[in-house]
DNA sequence: CTAACCTGTAATCATTATAGTTACAGGACG
DNA sequence: CGTCCTGTAACTATAATGATTACAGGTTAG
C-alpha cells in the first residue's frame, strides 16, 4: 500500500506553476514534464483549484498559482487531492465481535494511537511549504548546465 | 486510500492472545471474535510468527506470544504484517522527464520531506506498545458488566 | 465568425491490493 | 487411527489507481 502518487504529481504541477510563472503552463506542457497524459494533470489541477490553491478557466490556456508558494503548505496539497480521507489514514476492521470484551473494546483502544500518528505524519507536512521545495530545485538546478 | 485494516487486526490477534493466555487460542477462536474467516486469521499469525512476535506450530492449537506484551510496540506489529513497504508510504511518480529541471530533481527535493513525515508517524507507532493497550481494554471492560 | 486550441469530464481499461472463501496437505495427539 | 489444528494454494469479488479515448463547451486569434 502507499499513498497515491497523485499527490507527488501535485506538488510538481504547483512547481512547474511557479517556475514556468512568465510562461503559460497548459495541461500538455506540465504532463510533458511530468511525464504522463494530460487528463491525469487536468484531473489533478481541478482538485487544486476547488481547494483555492491554483486558479483555471475553462477554455483559457495555463493555470495559475491562487497564493504565494509561501502560502501554500505540502499538507494543504495533501488534503487538496484527497489521497488520505479525514482520520483514516489506518484501515480499521469494523465487524468485531461484541459479545468478546476485546472486540468491544479494541477499536475505543486503538483509534487514539492510529490518530495521533496520522496527525504526527501530517504536521511533518505542513512545515513544508512550496517555496521551500522550489528552493530546494533550484539550488539543484542552478549548477553548470542545469544538472 | 488507507492502510491495510491486517494491521489493526494483527492488534486484535495480539490482545486476544494476551488477554486468554490461560486458554487456548485457534484461529476459529479468534476469528469469531474479529468477525472474520478463519484463514485470514492464519495468514496474519504467520506474518507476526516470521517476525518472532508469536509462537505457533503446525498441527498444535493456539498461539501464544514469543514477548512479553510490554517488549511488542505497534511499530514492531505494523512491520511485521508489511502494511508499508519501507520508506515508501508516499507514493512518487518514476518517470518524470528529465530534460525539464523540475522533472529532474522534483523526486530528490520531495523525498527527504516524505521520509520525514513517515518517520514521524512510525515513531508514535513505537511510542506504545501491546502491554498498554491491553491495559486500555481491560479498563474499559472493568466496568458492570463488562460493558 | 469560424477555426484552432484549451479545459472539464464521462467512460473504458489494465493493473494491483485487499479480504473473504473453499479446498486440501500434513503435523499432533488422545 | 481419527479428529482437530495449522499452512497454503487457488479462486472470487471489490475497490483504487493511472492511462487513455472521446467529446462538450468556453475562448480567442485571424
Amino acid at each position: 500500500m502507499n499513498i497515491s502518487s497523485r499527490f507527488a504529481v501535485a506538488i510538481h504541477i504547483l512547481t512547474i506553476l511557479e517556475m514556468n510563472k512568465a510562461g503559460v503552463s497548459t495541461s500538455d506542457y506540465i504532463a510533458e514534464s511530468v511525464n504522463t497524459n494530460p487528463v491525469v494533470i487536468r484531473r489533478i489541477v481541478g482538485m487544486l483549484s476547488k481547494a483555492g490553491l491554483v486558479e483555471v478557466k475553462p477554455g483559457v490556456a495555463g493555470a495559475r498559482l491562487a497564493k504565494l508558494p509561501s502560502e501554500i503548505t505540502l499538507l494543504d496539497i495533501y488534503h487538496a487531492v484527497h489521497v488520505v480521507q479525514e482520520d483514516s489514514l489506518f484501515g480499521i476492521h469494523e465487524n468485531s465481535d461484541t459479545k468478546c470484551p476485546v472486540g468491544k473494546h479494541i477499536q475505543s483502544a486503538v483509534v487514539p494511537v492510529f490518530s495521533a500518528a496520522q496527525r504526527a505524519m501530517e504536521n511533518k507536512l505542513q512545515e513544508v511549504n512550496l517555496e521551500e521545495i522550489v528552493g530546494t530545485i533550484q539550488a539543484s538546478a542552478g549548477g553548470i548546465l542545469s544538472e
